[in-house]
DNA sequence: AATGAATGAGATTTCATTCAT
DNA sequence: GATGAATGAAATCTCATTCAT
């Protein structure tokens, strides 16, 4: 009622700005992530955006809030990749997308740590990475296994969770060579059937 | 067994107290690990024990110590477990073993995470597990890809993570089919024919 | 009735709105005070009369005087009401009015409180209704004393204080009879008969 | 296990600081209530005390912990009192305690304040009240009414209310007189019946 | 040696108030 | 004039760690 119904753009010309912090605060929260993991204090990522607190409380009312938001915005892109593996044989296709969400979790320190969090406030997140993720999985592993490419009796659901964990300890443990376990993992998931090995050989 | 009985130094009758409480201590500190994880409040593993606080500082300095100690404890019985392994077929006992590993740490709440955990006071962790495990792993790796049943081109090390990792989030995510994961990972290491392992060695 | 009309000021078209915003804020306080007391967050005060908290401060610089003035606004009718009790005998005006002040402040949710509270910015709280209000109680006192129904020698800012006093703790305490406790400080009021008046007057 | 079971003085040698230190923090509580009220920071009682804020959690959990401990330290003498008051007519008993009661209430800012107060974790205060001392005023009450010198139709319970409601705002309004106020609610409650009258008359 | 009371840094969260739009 | 995003002080509460007894 104080102010008229006229309203073309919904909120006023403040909008930018908001959309900005916004910005602001997740690529902060990204960077502060990699350099301390999620559950580093907010008042940190406050610093590193050079904002309030309260802002992000704002924004993000839960560090899972947070910690989705600036997963939701890298996992964006792995949603869509799947369009342009569409011409590789299916069990080709699921092994790049595999390596693709592994580079993605690799780079994120703590991310795959916390994608396996029980911890208050993690729920979502790993609920996110579900929601988003697992359907494109899915559909990439059923292919590979109606192709003949791969066993039909292993779950995406699994397969994602596997893949997150053989990631985790990059960071900390220099050595250890998380593409190669994710190899043996999809070698492991190949068919062993004669017929087809003689393809999956390269 | 934990301590070795070699002890010429000077204690006399409050030795045997001691080593009482040490293992009051690491008891109580099992018990309360897999009911609450490895970060555990002090004050609740000593309450666990009957014992004070004090008395946890004094015996354990960090809570790595304590872990540490806690873990080495029970990776006696693993790294002991090949001598009943001996008999089977290389491939066959490492298999056992990386099963019963698995087992170990599925049922230690946070023992996996703690593993390749990078907080403050968890490197020992690694390094303990690393020291004790990895040569008795890397013993049964080597037997096995010896008999051609396995890659001879995967570390004990990596395995050794990998599997680790492959037990992470169990509890919180009872769906998840980690021991599935892991014969998938074993079965990526076994060498499918002999044909293909002449050109798989590089 | 609040603003006089007498407005000579130079001021425009807009007045008729800033009085309107004026009105919708002291109603939605009114509403928000009953539901969750005085110290209920600006924003909810802001949220309930659908404008912005900026608007509030315009209106109102600190918080006492916002209650001050929906304070004001329910006071106006007890500073007016006497005018129907004139033909009431005197000591029956005074329980009259007393009891319609009780009702008042017991459907205030913290308002009985807020009066007497030296927290910063109630002062005038206290003020507003001391200044509002004594005068008419005053006469009702002075008036019953002087036709012989009430003691002389009560204050009738002690009498407004603690009527208010009284009130206290209605919500909180459902089966406090405030009511009671009224007429009885009233009975305790009363002159009990003329030959005892005498030596009570000191 | 550890510690014998010889145990003569239960706890060892430190009893008495902790002892101590509890009267310190009640002591010190009690000042700053005075000063500050009861909503006073906890920071701040830890700095009247000299002692640490997680001091006031052990001892204390909650706030409402603390301020009835404070709060009760003092009922004692209050429950306590009757028994020098045997002697006295009913009547006159029940003027003295009230008037002891109200003295205590008067000096302790806040206190009046809380024991009304719906405030998450004060329930207990009020309770505490009631349970000490309602029993007290309920006696005095229904003796000076078998006595006939008060009415028997009035509740300890809102006698008690009443009284702790008239106290406050003493602090605040220092103009304002509590006392008087009170012995007008005792003038009310006193038997009108002129038999007894005579004897009320002093 | 053992105890557990005390400490206090640090993390979270709320809200009064300001001010750019 | 109105808005509500941003700020950050303030308060709570937790626990690792120390140290007097």
């Amino acid at each position: 009622m104080p102010t008229p119904p006229t309203d073309p753009s919904p909120a006023g010309p403040k909008r930018a700005d908001v959309r900005r912090n916004e910005q602001v605060l997740l690529d902060a929260a990204a960077a502060v992530f990699v350099r301390a993991g999620v559950h580093v204090p907010v008042r940190q990522i406050a610093a590193e955006a050079g904002l309030g607190m309260g802002t992000i409380y704002r924004h993000f009312p839960t560090r899972a809030d947070l910690v989705v938001a600036v997963f939701k915005h890298q996992v964006d892109a792995l949603a869509a990749a799947p369009a342009d593996l569409a011409t590789d044989p299916p069990h080709q296709a699921l092994r790049t997308w595999v390596h693709r969400f592994a580079d993605f979790l690799v780079t994120k320190h703590g991310l795959a740590e916390a994608m396996h969090s029980d911890q208050a406030g993690f729920e979502n997140l790993h609920n996110e990475f579900v929601e988003r993720l697992l359907p494109v999985l899915d559909r990439l592993l059923t292919a590979s296994a109606a192709a003949g490419s791969t066993r039909p009796d292993v779950r995406a659901y699994d397969l994602m969770l596997a893949i997150g964990n053989l990631c985790i300890g990059v960071e900390a443990f220099p050595d250890y060579r998380a593409r190669q376990m994710i190899d043996l993992l999809l070698a492991g998931l190949t068919r062993t059937d004669p017929a087809t090995q003689e393809h999956e050989e390269h």
